[in-house]
DNA sequence: ATAATAGTGTCTATCAGACATTATCTG
DNA sequence: CAGATAATGTCTGATAGACACTATTAT
């Protein structure tokens, strides 16, 4: 059969090698990966952000990222720019969302192709490349408030939350918007990105083990109960916590304080389904 | 306080004006429309493609959609290429998942914002643009086997597919692959944005009310009972399907025909919570 | 009239939510 | 020893799963 030939009777391989890619403008597309972790005393959530080192936003807190390249994907971008900015490997990553309003980013057309990584244990980080300096934010949300802070370097950034519900026919939709709450606030979109990965994560939870890529290999449940708290935002009943994920642990046998008391507790280890 | 300057000594509003969009290669994004519906008389999914007008894949089945504008967002672009290619508008419209393989395209590099659309009214369908003509297909899946049929147009179209999983370190990953089954196959990657979404849309379907999307404002209970099983893949009992669906809905008082049998059946419809 | 299917009643197992109680550990 | 917290027992109500049965409708 004769090989097909489009309106300009070209084949696909003379298609292709006439074709033009500078046609149609083109975005730029970054990789931005939300890093979540928890402070050792499991007394909140920890978030990886990079104080930006070049314009725009220069001298802003920001989500690590950077753009795509053309040999790669965007997952093996959002491990890249992790392990480049921040020194981190090796972790939980997968993605949430694509943000793609034209005026996002003051340069250019900028897409951002948001990831989020589970890291069970807060490295030490360093900044690099394009960043100035890296550091683990105290991550501090509920449905009204976030606040991302950090004491040793003095910085406090806080949005207010609203949510709302619309109809559209039988379509339903639920928006929210952050409104700026401090001084310093974080450099591009990148307040959308957070809310939108958590509340993504804190869907998941309920149905999925995602928890363990939060917490070390051996972790004791206390701790685990603490861990599932921060995210759902609620207390937990001790008891049917433990019913709940009783399936998904085992014993190790060995014994050691947790880190959210000071007290001996039973360590145990997940097991895979 | 003075105006923060870079290390080259510039502001960001001179940066802004010196900055060199073409130093990084850019690739081309496209919005990519999964429009699912439901067969008149509730015997399967429908699903919606067009007939590739010009080269690459030309004369192959693909899914709509093109190329992102600069002026708008990839929601705007899914919801203009949709009434563009195919005349429907209106409809629920959700960002799925961003496909980034360099490679994916044979033209240039070129990432998708795939979109799932519900719809539930199988409007006639009309080709324009860069599409012969447009269609809707028989959608048959299950976790084995994909297969896309239009018995009017005399086009199956079939994919095996296999699910692996692997683990990496405490990170589980769930990865499948699909097999060509026939001759005739879908332009570029598009098969696994079908694959893709259908899987998040049956994951969803169960927590959320995206059900109502698939289904007229007025509506029988068996017929809706029917739609949840074709998402799902398997058969409900009468009393506990309707014990969950109670809250959600109203009688209208009236009685008609379902459309999945032809006998009398008390009409509801949706209310929202 | 009969077969098919719409609609209802009810039983059971499971699970989330809620307290109460006992055991154990730290200071 | 005292206060705190780990660990366990048990009660309740809601819900998913499973059948059986009656009412209605098309042919």
């Amino acid at each position: 059969m004769a090989e097909p030939r489009d309106k300009n009777g070209l084949t696909e391989s003379e298609f292709l090698q006439s074709y033009n890619a500078g046609k149609y403008e083109r975005p730029s597309v970054t990789a931005d990966i939300l890093a979540l972790g928890v402070k050792e005393d499991f007394s909140c959530l920890k978030i990886l952000l990079i104080k930006r080192g070049g314009h725009p936003y220069i001298g802003k807190w920001a989500l690590p990222g950077g753009f795509i390249r053309k040999t790669e994907t965007a997952y093996q971008a959002a491990a890249r720019e992790l392990e480049e900015e921040t020194g981190l490997k090796d972790v939980y990553l997968e993605q949430i969302y694509t943000f793609t309003k034209p005026e996002r980013d003051p340069r250019t057309w900028v897409m951002s192709i948001a990831y989020m990584a589970l890291v069970s244990e807060l490295k030490h980080v360093n900044g690099s490349d394009d960043a100035d300096s890296a550091a683990w934010f105290d991550l501090i949300i509920s449905p009204e408030k976030i606040s991302l802070q950090n004491k040793d370097l003095g910085v406090n950034i806080s949005y207010a939350i609203e949510t709302k519900k619309f109809q559209n026919g039988a379509i339903k939709y639920e928006n929210w918007v952050a409104t700026p709450q401090t001084q310093e606030l974080l450099a591009f979109d990148h307040i959308e990105i957070i809310i939108e990965s958590f509340l993504n994560l804190k869907a998941k939870f309920e149905h999925s083990d995602l928890a363990f890529n939060l917490i070390g290999s051996k972790f004791t449940l206390p701790d685990l109960q603490v861990l599932y708290e921060l995210i759902l935002g609620k207390k937990l009943y001790k008891t049917n916590f433990r019913t709940m994920i009783a399936p998904k642990i085992k014993a190790t046998g060995e014994k050691r304080k947790s880190a959210s008391s000071n007290k001996m507790s039973a360590e145990y280890e997940y097991i895979d389904a």
